[in-house]
DNA sequence: GCAATAGTTAGCCATATGGCTAACTTTAGC
DNA sequence: GCTAAAGTTAGCCATATGGCTAACTATTGC
């Protein structure tokens, strides 16, 4: 709660595109170039050059340059902490549809005890 | 690949402000009307039912109304598609990892038997 | 050292997002 | 049946997003 722009906005935000989606799959395979990077995309390097910025502002990818050649590469830390966020909400619903399955249970067993 | 359009990023999206994420956590104690949901946040109701509908747009929520009373749930079947998304990154990885662990692990034995 | 490669910067554009107010529509309650 | 409550609709505004082109910078390789 009071999440005064936390950093898991950026996460999702940035996620929440199948372009850098994309790219994250890939780079789970290992780092890449910017150029093997962008090669599937149908779109101007710095359009995809913006993907990217989301994503490394987000933390979801590092990069660093050498040369001329920028390499990018996972941060599985940061997808790391939206899945445990993730968990989390499904953690608190499981535990209460869990106690509303025994309530309603013990509604049953009410019921049978009483002869109806 | 090839994601025309995925409903993983209206969901991704969805979860990508603290607000409707507040909504989320909220609704995972149970059901609430719009009212009851807008009640913590300093904000307009038509604001508020912005939030609302990019939810529902999403399926993380579902809603019907009553006479005057509008009522929301949790969907978790959609925030478990996200999640299982993002566990296929994370496995996507991990087994990449270690299969890099492993290849480390078989230089050093190989150096080993080297006697270097 | 010159040309090609790999990014980067600047600036434009259309649309989407997240907020607001004001006015309207149903219900529910007395 | 009139008022208050709970949403809803319409329309405005500022900023962010996602795309583009054109022009520029810095390395690399011959």
């Amino acid at each position: 709660m009071a999440n005064y722009c936390s950093p898991l906005d950026e996460v999702f935000l940035a996620l929440g595109d199948p372009t850098r989606r994309a790219i994250v799959s890939r780079l789970g395979t290992g780092a890449a170039s910017v150029k093997e990077l962008a090669a599937p995309f149908a779109m101007a390097l710095p359009s995809f050059m913006k993907h990217l910025g989301v994503l490394e502002r987000s933390g979801l990818i590092r990069s660093k340059k050498q040369g001329r050649i920028r390499t990018c590469e996972l941060e599985p830390a940061t997808l790391r902490t939206a899945e445990t966020w993730m968990a989390e909400q499904r953690a608190m619903w499981e535990s209460r549809s869990d106690r509303l399955a025994a309530y309603v249970e013990s509604l049953h067993a009410k019921e049978k005890t009483n002869g109806h």
